[in-house]
DNA sequence: CCGATAGTACTGAACGGTCCAGTTCCTGAG
DNA sequence: CTCAGGAACTGGACCGTTCAGTACTATCGG
């Protein structure tokens, strides 16, 4: 919410002051990120932030609120990644390749494991911060699915995918894409080979374009 | 290892050994799955389970072993499930009300709280018990696909549905059916409402029958 | 009688958060 | 440019609490 500091050092300035949040924060995902809120110190992030545990505390009142504010910092990267690769398939040509070629990039953004470490995270988490989880799924997850909705939808009034709800058709095509490899990679280790992710990719497009074929 | 002759307090009998022994595993599994791995006091597990600690340490040599015997214990259930639920579809004669009838069930079951609740945990410990993680995906999620799997090889047999890989099919319809309510569970609170789940059992098992139409 | 258990006190370590004394950096007035 | 003053920062000690795991004695039950 409304946090002000007593001058002006902005966040978005270079102060020193920015600088250091900068630090705090980028450790603090690191310390996070590696062991869970609970098993995150912030001794630590202080340590790996370079910085004094004074400092830490100036800028976060404490240690809920240097994470919350860690997890919703993220939040806005997942619907500029969709926009970014749905952006391509509105106007496509050959639907069937685009949306494989849309298919496999959202499949290896969606599997960084950086990307699948915070989804851990968040989900570890949900029930110890209930409003984090549901920002995470308002602002990350559902306006991802409604810009790929958005794209359906322009492809249904062309014609090229039956009348259906797009929102949907959207859950529908991530669901038929993402429930294997990423189920894979909550439980068992993160690797995924390119090749079979490619694969995966095809074989979901396949299946999805004969569900919603006009 | 060197029992006497004095009786073999053997953990599936009822001995009074093995009463306590499953007190202590119901208490665990309440206060881990409450509070997580690095939340659970061992002195609250050994409170609920109206057991002296030292008798805890007597049945499981440390915390990490009670956790991961704990969620070992429960890998076999989904697959019972699974079976279960599966049994009735390979020679079923209404395909379309059939299956749609597997997706609600198979839905119920896995939103059920304390199943979400499980899912969680094991997601958030994955990364510190890597070998956990791997085993309930192996033992609970893939046992699971395989038996929907062998039910939709039947089907294909009988020309009910496209001839194509059963297990890839298995993962598409559970996929199609779950990455939403999967999803909003993980994410936002556990509550779904009876009507919405029975609304998307039906979306998915529309789309998975255009999809896989012989 | 003998092993299992209760009850409880204890150890050693970790951690969140505070406090303070001294240092560095930035800014703005002269 | 110089320099003083104040804010931000450092480093480390410190407090109160929590927790895994152990020790030990008294009790219980088969």
């Amino acid at each position: 919410m409304g946090l002000q500091e007593t001058a002006r050092p902005e966040p978005w300035e270079d102060s020193r002051s920015a600088r250091k949040r900068r630090q705090i924060l980028d450790a603090a995902k690191q310390v996070f990120l590696r062991n869970g809120y609970v098993g995150a110190s912030m001794d630590e992030v202080a340590s790996i932030a370079s910085v004094s545990k004074q400092t830490v505390y100036k800028h976060f009142t404490d240690k809920e609120q240097l994470f919350t504010q860690l997890i919703l910092d993220t939040t806005t990267d997942v619907d500029q990644i969709t926009q970014l690769i749905a952006a391509t398939v509105g106007d496509t040509r050959d639907l069937e390749r685009d949306l494989g070629e849309l298919a496999r990039r959202f499949l290896g953004a969606l599997l960084r494991p950086e990307v699948l470490r915070m989804r851990r995270l968040v989900i570890a988490e949900a029930d110890r911060f209930p409003d984090l989880g549901r920002a995470w799924y308002e602002q990350g997850f559902e306006r991802g699915l409604a810009t790929l909705a958005g794209c359906f939808g322009r492809l249904m009034d062309r014609g090229l995918l039956r009348r259906e709800d797009p929102l949907l058709a959207a859950n529908h095509f991530v669901g038929l894409l993402l429930w294997i490899p990423l189920n894979h990679a909550m439980f068992a280790g993160a690797g995924y080979p390119r090749a079979e992710a490619d694969r995966l990719a095809a074989a979901a497009t396949d299946a999805f374009l004969r569900a919603y074929a006009p």
